[in-house]
DNA sequence: CGTGGCATTGAGACTTTTCAAAGGCTGTGG
DNA sequence: CCACAGCCTTTGAAAAGTCTCAATGCCACG
C-alpha cells in the first residue's frame, strides 16, 4: 500500500512551491476570449500573508487566483472566525452581490492574481457573453462546494471531517501539480476554522492517521496520502471503530 | 416587552397559510421583463410533502418559488442528512452547475412553483441580459447565504443555533406576511438537520427559550417571537451564561 | 374520536473542547 | 551561515456540551 516514498524529489522546501506551473486558469473559454480576459486584466504580485480585501471593504473588482494560495474567512460578532475555504489557483474571489466584500481574503503564500476592475468587467460580459456564462457556472460551482461543505460541519465527525479535507485537498491538488505531496501552506489553526473544530483536535487526529499508517508528514507543510481507500472510508463515515 | 398578544386573529390553522401574499417575486426586474418572463414560464401546483426533485436527477429546467415553503437537503453516503435550507416565495431552487441536481427538494406546504426548462432558460438569457444578471444574483446572494451558514455551523454552539435560526426566520417572513406569528411548518427533524444538531437538542432548547420567555409556542408551527433583543444577543454568543 | 406520527422529557455515555505545558519549526538577526 | 527567539504544534487531563437511547405525552389527520 506504502508506494509513495520518493520524498525530497518532489518537495524540498516550501519555498519551491511559490513558482507554481500555473496550467489554464481560464479552463473553458475560447482562445480568443481567454486572451481578451487575459488583456483586460490587471496583474499583480502578493506576497505572503497580504491581505487582499478585508470583509466588510467596499467592493470594486473581482480577482482570480493565479499562483499560490489564499484563505477566505468571515468573522462573527464574537473574535470567533470561520474559515469558508482555500483557495489554488484557477479560484475566483470577490463575487459580492452587493457593494461590500463578504469575506476576508489572506494570502497563504507569494501569489500572483488577476484583477477585473467592475467596468472592466461590465465591458467583458458585455463584449462575451461567453464571460457572463462562465461566471454563473464558476458561482454555481462555489455555491455547491459551499453546501457540500455544510454536509461536512452538520454531519461529521471532527475524524470524519479532517479525512474529507485531506482527501479532497489531495484530489484538489492533484491536477496542478501531480506530486504525491500534498502541500498544505495553512496553519493547523486554520484548518480547525474551517472544519468547526477546535485546532487541538486536528493535531491529534492527524497524529493519529501517521501512527495508523494512513499519511506520514514531513514539516507541518507537508502531508504524503499513504492509504487514500481507507481515508476516503473514514470520511464517509466507515469510521466508527479502529484499532 | 411581551406587546404582542393578538394571538389567534393572525394564525388559527396551518391551512390557512398556504394562500399567502405572492408579493412581487422577479423582484428587481423591469415590469416588461417580468411580464416575458412570467409568460414563458410553466405554472405548476405541487402537493405538501410532494417531492418537485430528487438529488442526482437529470436537471433539466429550473424553478422559482411562488407561493408556500419547501425544504432542499442533501445526503451523505450513510443515511445521515443535512438540510440545505428552507425555502420560501421567491426563492430559485435548481440551479445546477452540473447535468443533475445537486439536492432533494420536498414541499413543506401546498405550492406553486415557476418552471424554465433550459431552452426557454436560454432564450431568456439572450433576449433579455437583465434576466441574466438577476441570476448571477440570484446565485451569488444564495452563495452568500451559504457561507453564513457555514458560520452557523462550524463555530455556533446549539443554544445560539436555534437562536439564529428564529431570528432569521422571523426576519425573513415579516417581509411576506406581517403578522406576530412565525409560520415554521417545518418538523424538529428538519429544524436539527439545519442546524446541525440532535432533533432532540433543538426541542430542549426551545422549551428553555418559552420558559425564559423568549417565544411562546402555539401547536407545532407556529411561534411568537417575544423578546427579539435577547433572541438576537443569544445568537451572537451572548448568552455563556443564564438564569 | 381514535390512531400514528411528532414532540418532549430524562438519564447516562461519549465525543470534543478547554486549559495547560512541553516540544519543534522557521525565519530573522548577528 | 548559524543560532536563537517566537510562534506553531503536539500532547495530556479534566470538564463541558451534546448525543443516544428510551419512555411518555400531545397533536393532526383520517
Amino acid at each position: 500500500m506504502i508506494k509513495v516514498e520518493r520524498a525530497g524529489g518532489a518537495v524540498s522546501t516550501s519555498h519551491e512551491h511559490e513558482e507554481q506551473p500555473h496550467h489554464n486558469i481560464l479552463h473553458g473559454l475560447d482562445f480568443s476570449v481567454q486572451r481578451a480576459v487575459l488583456a483586460a486584466a490587471g496583474h499583480r504580485r502578493m506576497k505572503r500573508n497580504a491581505i487582499l480585501f478585508h470583509e466588510g471593504d467596499p467592493a470594486d473588482a473581482i480577482y482570480v487566483l493565479k499562483t499560490g494560495a489564499a484563505t477566505i474567512r468571515k468573522s462573527l460578532v464574537t473574535p470567533e472566525q470561520q474559515v469558508i475555504g482555500f483557495l489554488y489557483p484557477g479560484d475566483i474571489l470577490g463575487t459580492a452581490y452587493a457593494q461590500r466584500y463578504a469575506y476576508s481574503v489572506r494570502m497563504l503564500s507569494n501569489a500572483e492574481v488577476l484583477r477585473f476592475n467592475f467596468a472592466t468587467f461590465e465591458d467583458l460580459c458585455g463584449n462575451y457573453p461567453e464571460f457572463g456564462h462562465w461566471l454563473l457556472q464558476a458561482a454555481c460551482s462555489e455555491l455547491a462546494a459551499a453546501q457540500d461543505h455544510m454536509l461536512l460541519l452538520g454531519r461529521k465527525t471532527a475524524r470524519e471531517r479532517v479525512a474529507s479535507f485531506l482527501v479532497r485537498l489531495e484530489e484538489r491538488l492533484s491536477r496542478h501539480d501531480a506530486g504525491p505531496a500534498v502541500w498544505m501552506p495553512m496553519r493547523r489553526g486554520e484548518i480547525a476554522e474551517h472544519l468547526g473544530v477546535a485546532l487541538e483536535t486536528v493535531s491529534r487526529i492527524m497524529t493519529e492517521f501517521a501512527r495508523r499508517g494512513l499519511i506520514r508528514t514531513q514539516g507541518r507543510h507537508v502531508v504524503y496520502i499513504l492509504d487514500r481507500q481507507e481515508l476516503t472510508a473514514l470520511a464517509e463515515g466507515a469510521g466508527t471503530f479502529y484499532e
